[in-house]
RNA sequence: GGGAUCGUAGCUCAGCUGGUUAGAGCGCUGCCCUGUCAAGGCAGAGGUCGCGGGUUCGAGCCCCGUCGGUCCCGCCA
């Protein structure tokens, strides 16, 4: 089959090229035919270009296209011209290619759906044909943007010292944390590798190592449930350094962020970023990674609520915990339904009710007026700042689900009030710092890592390890973007003792430690120098960027909720001589 | 593990309280048309209502199960 190979990409041409004698090559994006006349729409990812076969002009070639179709791939040769009519909505419309010959590269079936960016299908059968989603524009800038990230995240590490260093993808199983994706060993049978939830431990034995400054663009691996930001392999960049504190490794996040959103956005990032302790974040907007583009912040009402006459709220208060509330600002509109739409919102975390005040035309209404006096009605008023118009919503309860419930209520509102539309296309950036160290577990019943059980706990509550673990804090760091955890990340520890203690309170046996974290706590004898770093989610910048709430626009070949790829159909059941291989046998088809 | 929601033509959807031959737009096929760019005109083809079972005189619609998509809670050190 012959062709002649394209001398422009369908995105280059100006008025300045006409005259020009050129040859593209690209898809049919599409076909408009008037008898005499046909115009073609030429598509390759730099852009389109018009064709215009005139058969008056070139009598022969009406019968050569007469089978073109959509995605039929195409070379065309001919001459540049101006357009009587220009088409301003395109980049290339002033100009159009008048054929001279063309030649079908290519034939395609009738695709499933049409090659168009404001597509209406579904999601399912455009991940089963991929291939031609990718070939939509809008995925494949996207696709333009997320190398723009790569190409800047190398050169920006590399310009700051940094070294990248691969690390393993079969490494071993640990069981804090995610659950492991598992590989088994034929070698070893009955023997397993684990995918790598993050290259943590390797990162802080290069820093053993010496190499000071490490960064991977790495992909990580969580066989966790799904959503629209979680995809079970992901891709991070992931940054550790020696002899450094805090501080710098939020300084150099900050120079990294401020340039990615200049080069890529051109958006500039206004640094230092605001920083807020995890206690402070979760008191005024119910979250650890709250979207600050917009306020609409929580109040602490409990010492009010607590005497207030509402036994819900007193007894809350006398059992020790708190009552939050939110000023859902000109809500007041809402209808009952609207507010019981709330309610079930609330309720899908915890809530068991939803408490609300009304205030409209100096009359306050709600689901528990009734119980209060005049006076510490007004007093909630008061603090709330109520204003005629507004919704009050209160979260009585154990104090982070509290405030977690009222967060959620406060997105809710924000998206339900049009806030969310309002402040599409800005970004706010900021830290989120003195994460607790440990939590508790019911289920297990013990102290867990909030973060992980190399971090290091702040200088100041280290004492607390044994007297009240609860309140000791960490060195830890998220970056926050509007209300996405985009990176995380902390000092570590880097000594044996504290690593070792750090172990005993999270309830592992010496033994236990040493069969699974013993090569660590080894290295740590060998003069570990202090080492601290970060990891950004690199598919959630990149969301960010693209302006996407949906990760799988920014992963080429992604899985659905299900973890399925419906393209090739994996996971898939394999035979039983390669599971006979492995040693394996299966308890149930 | 749990909740919500969806699955009808190639695509996007409509289809009332269960009742005749399941509709529309786009796409597709054919013909016409020399300046369109969401081309236009005329004609036409195209359906196992996701799958399996049940209730009923009768099921796209009701019930049970199952598969798949999306969103969320839990989970995600």
């Amino acid at each position: 089959m012959r062709f002649e190979q394209r001398t422009v990409t369908c995105g280059f041409l100006r008025p300045e090229h006409a005259g020009q004698q050129v040859v593209l090559n690209g898809w049919v994006n599409a076909r408009r035919d008037y008898g005499g006349i046909i115009f073609i729409d030429l598509r390759d990812r730099e852009g389109v270009t018009q064709v215009v076969i005139d058969t008056s002009h070139r009598p022969e070639l009406d019968e050569q296209i007469r089978d073109v179709r959509s995605e039929y791939v195409l070379w065309v040769k001919g001459a540049v011209r101006l357009r009587e009519n220009p088409n301003p909505k395109i980049p290339t419309g002033l100009i159009e290619v008048l054929a001279d010959e063309i030649g079908i590269i290519n034939a395609a079936d009738v695709t499933p759906f049409e090659i168009v960016d404001d597509l209406g299908t579904n999601e399912e059968l455009r991940l089963t044909y991929r291939y031609l989603d990718l070939r939509r524009p809008v995925l494949q800038r996207n696709f333009l943007i997320r190398n723009k990230l790569y190409q800047i995240t190398h050169r920006f590490f590399e310009e700051e010292g940094f070294v990248e260093i691969e690390t393993p993808v079969l490494t071993k199983s640990t069981p804090e944390g995610a659950r492991d994706f598992l590989v088994p060993s034929r070698i070893n049978k009955g023997r397993f590798y684990a995918l790598p939830q993050s290259p943590q431990l390797f990162k802080q034995l290069l820093m053993v190592s010496g190499f000071d400054k490490y960064m991977q663009i790495v992909k990580c691996f969580r066989d966790e449930d799904l959503r629209a930001d979680r995809q079970p392999e992901f891709t991070q960049i992931d940054v550790e350094m020696s002899f450094i504190t805090q501080e710098d490794i939020i300084a150099l996040t900050e120079r990294f962020v401020l340039q990615a959103w200049k080069e890529i956005l051109n958006y500039e990032v206004s640094t230092p970023l605001l920083r807020m302790p995890f206690k402070t974040a979760m008191e005024r907007y119910g979250s650890d990674k709250p979207d600050l583009r917009y306020g609409l912040e929580l109040t602490n009402v409990t010492i009010t609520a607590g005497v207030c006459g509402f036994s819900i709220f007193s007894d809350a208060v006398a059992s020790g915990n708190v009552v939050m509330a939110l000023n859902a600002k000109g809500c007041g509109s809402f209808s009952r339904k609207q507010i019981d739409e709330l309610g079930e919102h609330a309720k899908k975390y915890g809530a068991k009710g939803l408490p609300w005040l009304k205030v409209s035309g100096g009359e306050v209404t709600g689901s528990f007026v009734k119980f209060l006096s005049d006076e510490h009605r007004d007093l909630l008023l008061q603090e709330l700042k109520a204003e005629d118009g507004d919704l009050l919503l209160f979260s009585p309860g154990e104090w982070e689900r509290a405030c977690i419930i009222s967060g959620a209520l406060r997105t809710e509102v924000a998206r339900r009030t049009g806030i969310l539309d309002g402040v599409a296309g800005t970004y706010s950036f900021h830290w989120i710092t003195e994460f607790p160290l440990l939590e508790h577990s019911e289920e297990e019943n013990r102290w867990i890592a909030r973060h992980h059980p190399f971090t290091a706990p702040m200088d100041a509550d280290v004492s607390l390890l044994s007297s009240d673990p609860t309140h000791a804090r960490a060195i830890a760091h998220d970056l926050v973007i509007n209300g996405y955890e985009a990176a995380g990340g902390s000092i570590r520890i880097h000594t044996n003792d504290v690593q070792q203690t750090m172990f005993d309170l999270l309830g592992f046996t010496r033994e236990d430690a040493d069969a699974k974290f013993g090569f660590l706590l080894n290295a740590l004898r060998f003069g570990a120098p202090p080492h601290g770093g970060i990891a950004f989610g690199f598919d959630r910048l990149v969301m960010l960027l693209c302006q996407t709430d949906n990760i799988r626009d920014v992963i080429a070949f992604p899985k659905t909720t299900s973890g399925l790829s419906l393209m090739d159909g994996c996971p898939s059941d394999v035979d039983t001589k390669q599971l006979g291989d492995l040693g394996i046998a299966l308890t149930r088809q």
